[in-house]
DNA sequence: TGCCTCATTGACACTCGGTGCCAGTTTGGC
DNA sequence: GCCAAACTGGCACCGAGTGTCAATGAGGCA
């Protein structure tokens, strides 16, 4: 019962999205890990005590969203029918985060910090491998596979190597300075991998 | 010129290899996390800031053979004929890591650690990026595209999928608790992301 | 044997990310 | 207008990692 956004809940994420966006802006003018949590927290206008109840780590800032979009490609990809193939299932299902690319030019640049961020880096890759395990339970489904089968290493290898395909193509774009469309790259990363020309 | 071990280099060699012991017992048994570099230091008997100047980071104990295993299979690579296909020299590469397991007991428990502990899992997820760019260019070579190609996404997706395929059995064989071949595992890993069977 | 040199070492101080705790303040509900 | 619950800021604290510097110890050389 009850209105699900109260009031309490919006004013926090009014102030959630203006530390994301003066933290974002800090980054990208001065580097990620030259701006320390000090710096954000002064900047905009709170103790540093009260950014780490917004935020559980400085990565989180810039994969916060990371882990939600995690759950909308999971939620995209049961909405494939059943009788798609796997392959093709993800292949819809990660278009669902390619409609979040708002502002190319931005996504670029936060692109470009992530790739040359080790700390982003890393973390961004354990987001994805939470992914993974999102994922898994669907794909094992439409591999026929029961369960609690635990011991067949094929569910996980096709959702992380469709991973690792969108992150070749990310790494790819990237480099390329946003020349190539991203989908483009993805379906020939996957066709190098599947063995199809 | 002259010895390339000197005996300077000999003896530090001897209390790297101490530390490294010394502080996976700690790991062993008290936890990754649960062990701090004070409580390893002191009971090694060297000061903390010694410690340093022996490894970069408390990851680096656990996965510090791993950047030089990755020059390993480098080298297993390049040994393969160039006529072979990408799967396949990936494959007898990646069997060069494999023999390096000396007790399969302790392998056992450093894996389970490793993909137990967040922090220690995306450290070797990083390692395992870098051992991608190290095999790229063979595999590049070997898909007949030039070397200052880097627009095509192929390479790194192939063998971004192989590493994937090796991670995903590893989970898988950590999980069963050895009972399995990790190279059959490895196997079914990639027939079932490559489509056959 | 004694000296010179240079790498290694330990100690101290410091930065930065992150957490626990507590007391004060704001906010919504009644 | 009051009460309880949640938010806030400040403080102390921990652990990882780095810079600096003085002391020490071993090897080379006369």
């Amino acid at each position: 019962m009850g209105v699900e956004t109260s009031l309490w809940q919006r004013s926090r994420q009014a102030a959630y999205d203006e530390i994301t966006s003066i933290a974002m802006g800090l980054f990208l003018d001065q580097g990620f890990e030259q701006t320390t949590i000090d710096q954000i927290a002064s900047t905009a206008g709170i103790s540093r005590r009260s950014f780490f109840r917004y935020f559980g780590t400085k990565e989180d800032i810039v994969l916060g969203d990371l882990a939600s979009q995690g759950e909308l490609v999971r939620a995209a990809l049961e909405e494939v029918p059943s009788t798609v193939g796997p392959w093709e299932a993800l292949r819809e299902a990660l278009h669902a985060v390619d409609a979040l690319a708002i502002d190319p030019d931005v996504t670029m640049k936060i692109a470009t910090m992530m790739y040359g961020t080790p700390s982003l880096r890393s973390r961004s890759i354990e987001k994805h491998l939470h992914w993974q395990t999102l994922l898994m339970p669907d794909i094992r489904r439409r591999l026929g596979i029961a369960e609690d089968d635990l011991a067949d290493p094929a569910p996980g290898a096709i959702v992380a190597s469709a991973i690792a395909c969108l992150d070749a193509a990310g790494e790819v774009w990237v480099r390329g300075g946003g020349r190539d469309d991203l989908a483009t790259l993805y379906d020939r990363a996957v066709s190098a991998v599947r063995g199809r020309s």
